[in-house]
DNA sequence: TCAAATATCTCGATAATCAAGATATAAACA
DNA sequence: TGTTTATATCTTGATTATCGAGATATTTGA
């Protein structure tokens, strides 16, 4: 994906933001590959990556952070139960809660999905030195950082805006 | 979003590909925000940013860039065309192709979004001296050329699906 | 104890998306 | 030059994700 002729940036901090930009773009376009090669919706996909990172949580956490209302959520978690990525379970300590639980590790084609990425980010990891790693991590850490803020900012203006 | 008690990784490869990924599912979850806050399906935000980025193309090309099929593509674009977002131009070369012109600069409530982000951004720029921030640029750079790689993997081997 | 709040699922309506097909145009071939 | 094949976009009917409203069960607070 070619970019069309804008005028050159020039300040840095500006090209940094374009290019962040640009990875944007392409990050939300390979998640969309990677669902469709699954067969999943992207919704779908974005749940199991959630899932992933999270570990079980329960459905409502699972409407808030995708944003689906809750009907649409339990219809998602139906469709990830019947191919086996997810489990339903009780929560305990309160009878309401149903608790997601990740079962799509025993997936081979998820993992076999991950593979070809995770190979081609290593590759790029290893050119550079421990200190240039450790700096582009931690930077990493501080951009999804700034990134949750903004979501929850998203989320606060929405709610305020439903509410009156 | 917290991550879940997983082994902690100690390879610093492996947390940086780990980082990458939260910052990811970040990147989608911020963009289904902003989707939502301008009440836009995500693909049709996706396609705004997509023409941000490439300037004009056709209605094709879109339908390529995003995975939609042709018929969904085409009622997208009427979408966005209905709410100014986009106009429809005929190719002088080729009668048959429609080049969709981006036309949501005029639009205050699309910079309103992208503004919040931006300030941050720049902020964290801020934090980083000139050779940091040349290094992560060119660092999001390769990740991006990276990701367009398994992107274009991802179709190669849904188009060789399709045709089998 | 009762009322209010919360969690998830059910349901009918809306609309995105798909695949097939139609129509116009361009490219390739005889 | 004329015909056949390929390409580009839109139309159409079917499928299904998603919404918002509502139902039911459970928990919390007065």
């Amino acid at each position: 994906m070619s970019r069309h002729q804008q005028a050159p940036i020039t300040d840095p901090k500006e090209q940094f933001i374009s290019y962040m930009r640009g990875l944007g773009t392409r990050t939300v376009l390979y998640q969309h590959g990677v669902a469709s090669t699954l067969g999943l919706y992207n919704q779908d996909y974005l749940s199991v990556d959630i899932l992933r990172e999270k570990g079980p949580i329960t459905a409502g956490e699972l409407s808030k952070l995708t944003g689906l209302a809750t009907g649409s959520t339990t219809a998602l978690i139906d469709r990830l139960e019947k191919i086996g990525y997810v489990r339903r379970q009780n929560d305990p300590h309160d009878r309401r809660k149903v608790i997601i639980v990740p079962a799509y590790e025993h997936k081979a084609e998820v993992s076999h999905t991950y593979h070809p990425l995770h190979t081609a980010m290593l590759e790029l990891a290893s050119s550079y030195t421990d200190e240039e790693l450790a700096l582009i991590t931690k930077f990493l850490d501080k951009a999804s950082t700034v990134l949750e803020e903004q979501i929850y900012h998203l989320h606060a203006a929405s709610q305020s805006k439903t509410s009156s």
